[in-house]
RNA sequence: GGUUGAGUAGCUCAGCUGGAUAGAGCAACAGCCUUCUAAGCUGUGGGUCAAGGGUUCGAAUCCCUUCUCAAUCACCA
């Protein structure tokens, strides 16, 4: 049993026996002492007081007294207004650090038969321009939850669901064709996202000049964007890629493909992957399919014009459209489609979508209408809805060139890195060199984003980039190199980081309070996991290297003259590095054995 | 206007289900490398936790009101 546990049971035998009746366990409080006082963990006891009728200095000795008697561990206590701080016997921290250098997967709770499977999804990205700093929150979040899940005991699916059709995609075709001289990425060298974004762009230039040119003729702004004639030729051609024209589909395909080539080199950057891709161009007839069943059993009703519709009224919304006039189907139509897809190649348990805050009220309808279309997770199913990332000026806009390029910035990082490395690493080869950048340079820019709550709008600020001292990635991969470079000198001269400790030995204060850091990493990924959060994760392991930085400042460990001391710091050592890794993979981020 | 979320140091952010004197990093200033990696460590200054009320032994945290900001409320995705 671990101490905590253990004084916390102890705590409400005492109760009982003192007071004649114990509290709720929930209601109790321990947690580690602060520095500043002397103990290892404290127990809050105002919530006795109702019981003890005492002062709360009474009640804590009252306590204290039978926590020391009764609790091997408990070596002693001092009491500081309604606070107990229990002294723990060093012994108990040796037994923790060999429990925990006892068991291979510390802090991970591995998948059996019978865990539950969620689906998440995310990255989800339209393939008409290149991924921005938003999409790469919306993928690093993603593969973090996964991971987090994963640990927890969870059996996950991970699922990208990919925008390749519509109007928008159509506007980029249309702008090639029409200005694009038959140029491929390979003619000019660009990237395939990169390209067809370039004409996306290009679209909305030309859009707007014609848009201006029908205005200053005495056209109302309003219908000029309807009747510009480039508008009206991506129409068409939606119109007919919907109806299949083979020479529409064709374009279409080779662009896509375009895209698809430049994302896969973005992702695997990024160290992203998926288990199952869903395309919309191959799920929005099944929405349509799905609708129309819901429209036959009087879950939704079509309006004179033809349109179909579902009523949200009782569920304290509006109306919501579900399939236009002319028949053809919106985004809700396609999600339904997707999620059916989903549940038929698929037992899910939970359902978890990972997508931007914008569209809460889209997943807040999703959910109703899933539910009455018979899906039983549907109002379950949980939207990880997350804050966008704005610069300095305020929101990215991909059409106004306002977005900070994923590509761009994860070549500017790894190259930052490799400067701040400066001539530290000389001694090793160019690849390993630029290994050890694009370590560094992506671990900086992931911990960036993961460490801030999902839910909050986050700053980036380009001008200031990223750091790479402080609170960072590069500092908790820096406390792992250095516990990397400790351990081999040790193996120089001879020393093996032992498997379990012997010794009693007396370990300080700073080494206690490591080990608890340390031994509290399995709250902090359950804790994570429940929260859906890899900010947790990431303050975790900030606490943990900057509580190691402190203590490898002030203690020796290759010099240290006293063996059971030594022992101890290699052990140590060594478990907070593999913790840190651990941790890390939970993130997403890798760590390097040298830096 | 309705709904939802946010407001903590000059800046970027922590602060878990209410607990001791509200914490980090950056920026500024002052120190620490012939000694296990200085991407590190130590110290100084910096706060009306948006404002006001309430709940209680105790509130940045829970409740109410107000203010500010953001998102959303489309036959866009």
């Amino acid at each position: 049993m671990a101490i905590e546990e253990e004084i916390l049971q102890a705590t409400l035998a005492a109760s009982q026996k003192l007071y004649g009746q114990a509290p709720d366990v929930k209601a109790l409080q321990l947690s580690a002492t602060r520095k500043e006082f002397e103990g290892d963990l404290t127990l809050v006891v105002f919530p006795l007081l109702k019981l003890s009728h005492k002062k709360p200095e009474e009640t804590a000795e009252d306590l204290g007294k039978e926590l020391v008697a009764n609790v091997e561990a408990v070596s002693g206590y001092n009491v500081i207004k309604g606070f107990l701080n229990l002294c723990i016997s060093k012994s108990n921290w040796i037994d923790t650090v060999n429990s925990i250098a006892a068991d291979p997967h510390f802090g991970i709770v591995e998948a059996t038969a019978d865990s539950p499977l969620y689906m998440v999804e995310y990255s989800s990205p339209n393939t008409n321009k290149p991924l921005h700093l938003g999409h790469v929150r919306n993928n690093l979040l993603g593969h973090s939850v996964c991971q987090i899940l994963k640990a927890n005991g969870i059996k996950v699916v991970k699922t990208n669901i990919v925008n390749d059709r519509g109007i928008h995609i159509c506007k980029s075709m249309l702008a090639w064709k029409l200005f694009g001289n038959g140029e491929t990425p390979e003619s000019t060298g660009k990237k395939g996202d990169h390209l067809v974004g370039d004409y996306y762009v290009r679209f909305d230039k030309e859009y707007r000049a014609q848009v201006k040119d029908l205005v200053a003729k005495g056209m109302a702004e309003d219908d000029a964007k309807k009747e510009a004639p480039l508008m009206k030729e991506a129409q068409q051609m939606l119109e007919k890629w919907e109806a299949g024209d083979p020479e529409v589909r064709a374009l279409w395909e080779k662009m896509n493909n375009w895209v698809y080539e430049g994302f896969d080199k973005t992702y695997k950057r990024l160290g992203i992957s998926f288990d199952k891709i869903y395309y919309e161009s191959q799920t929005y007839l099944d929405g349509k399919a799905k609708v129309n069943e819901g429209l036959e059993k009087g879950v939704f009703y079509r309006r004179p014009d033809g349109s179909v519709w579902a009523d949200l009224a009782k569920d304290g919304l509006d109306e919501k459209l579900l399939l236009r006039a002319d028949g053809t189907s919106v985004y809700m139509t396609q999600d339904i489609g997707t999620a059916q897809q989903r549940f038929r190649d698929y037992n899910i348990d939970k359902m978890i979508y990972v997508v931007g805050n914008e569209q809460n009220y889209h997943f807040q309808v999703l959910s109703i209408l899933l539910d009455r279309l018979g899906f039983e997770w549907g109002k379950d199913l949980v939207h990880f809805s997350y804050g966008m990332v704005e610069l300095p000026e305020g929101k990215m806009k991909s059409r106004e060139g306002t977005v900070v390029d994923a590509d761009d910035l994860m070549d500017e990082m790894i190259r930052t890195a490799k400067e701040t490395s400066g001539d530290k690493l000389k001694d090793y080869s160019a690849e390993e060199v630029d290994n050890i950048a694009r370590i560094c340079g992506l671990g900086a820019l992931k911990y960036f984003i993961l460490k801030v709550d999902p839910r909050k709008n986050m700053m980036f600020n380009p001008k200031e980039s990223i750091d790479f001292n402080g609170n960072t990635g590069p500092f908790i991969q820096y406390t792992y190199a250095r516990i990397r470079s400790v351990i081999r000198k040790a193996a120089d001269a001879g020393l093996q980081v032992p498997a379990r400790l012997e010794a009693k030995y007396e370990l300080s204060e700073r080494e206690t309070q490591l080990v608890q850091n340390l031994a509290s990493f399995p709250q902090a990924v359950k804790q994570a996991g429940k929260d859906y959060s890899p900010a947790f994760i990431a303050n975790y392991c900030y606490d943990l290297a900057k509580a190691y930085n402190q203590f490898y400042h002030d203690f020796s460990i290759l010099k240290e003259e006293n063996a059971d001391a030594q022992q101890f710091r290699l052990l140590l050592s060594s478990l907070i590095a593999n913790t840190i890794k651990t941790g890390m993979e939970l993130l997403g981020i890798e760590v390097p054995e040298r830096m």
